[in-house]
DNA sequence: GGGCTAAAAGCAAATATTTTGCGTTAGCGT
DNA sequence: ACGCTAACGCAAAATATTTGCTTTTAGCCC
């Protein structure tokens, strides 16, 4: 029977994060996010807006829990059957999302309102446990791959930092560039 | 006389814009940022809230403009007689500022609340034209510096990233590796 | 220098939001 | 099945935000 399913994440807590999160992503898509406020999302969610105001604090700290919720990846890195082409094909579309209109949005959101830095650090985490699942698919085929820490350097940092404090967003042949190089420096 | 200097700086603007960033500047000495409203900052600037809401639009983006004014560079970089000196003390000083507890705070700020992106542009700015004054010096003495681009990818953006998504500020000997990487990269 | 104009600030009423106390409901353990 | 506790709903109170109108003032043209 589905008794299981109905204990844990059955609860009355869960549908209303579940309705409050949904109804911040239809509000999101539609209005542009200066007008949106928490009672309006209270009434798309069907709740009061007291709840959310006790479960999540203000705004920034919902949206940066929505947008932490959405930058989650869903699958591991595609195999391409090379780190290479694994990290290149991974960061394609890393970039797009990022800093895509929406993108840049989250990652603002993320920044904005997780006050006590640990939705950051869950952030960052994410990139790094997909960049690991790359260097140990590499180490299985026998190649050396360069450690999550020199690609959290000298690939993601810059993209996420040309995304965050400028208007060009980072170009195929400056990722492609960024691969290169940390690939040449692996020990 | 002083005609001259009562035509440009000495408007009501000026002095309203003054009152207001040195207010927010002082309350922020004290309180914690969560409890800082719009009216609190018009009480202790000796203007009225709608003024601030007319001129700044909402809190976000008034701090935004305090922490960008706070962040412009005051002086040009030490001048140590070397490239690679040069670079470590200015971001040795650089890296003690942001990874602060008001320096984390102030590039939340700034992130959060330039919604055009204007603001961010310039922050990046402000680092720019410092490197290139180093940069500038070095080519003087007959050294070959790292482009610009090349510092704000290797040794700005790894540790802007490390500040805002991780726990543990970037430290001395991480910092000089990574001017030690750009130096041994240069062309 | 003296008035003219437009931009910016003050003021106060109207509106919207956030907060809070209290009663109710629903999930979870025994 | 029953009770316990955490979370929600509701509504009133407190606060913050918006807005129309008036007043001030800085910049500009005689």
């Amino acid at each position: 029977m589905a008794a299981k399913e109905s204990i844990r994440p059955g609860g009355r807590s869960a549908r209303v994060q579940a309705s409050v999160h949904q109804a911040v992503r239809d509000l999101l898509a539609g209005r542009d996010r200066a007008e949106l406020t928490i009672p309006m999302i209270a009434a798309q969610a069907g709740v009061t807006p007291s709840t959310i105001y006790r479960r999540w604090g203000d705004l920034a700290e919902l949206l940066a829990d929505v947008a932490l919720e959405r930058m989650r990846p869903d699958s591991p890195p595609a195999d391409t059957g090379d780190v290479r082409s694994d990290l290149e094909a991974w960061l394609e579309q890393y970039v797009d999302e990022m800093a895509s209109g929406p993108g840049r949005a989250m990652l603002r959101d993320v920044l904005a309102g997780s006050a006590d830095g640990k939705g950051l650090g869950q952030c960052s985490a994410y990139t790094c446990a997909q960049m690991a699942v790359i260097a140990e698919r590499a180490v299985q085929r026998g190649q050396t791959p360069p450690d999550v820490e020199a690609i959290l350097d000298q690939v993601i940092a810059p993209v996420i930092y040309r995304i965050l404090f400028t208007a060009e967003p980072p170009g195929p042949a400056y990722c492609r560039s960024l691969i290169e190089r940390v690939l040449s420096g692996r020990r």
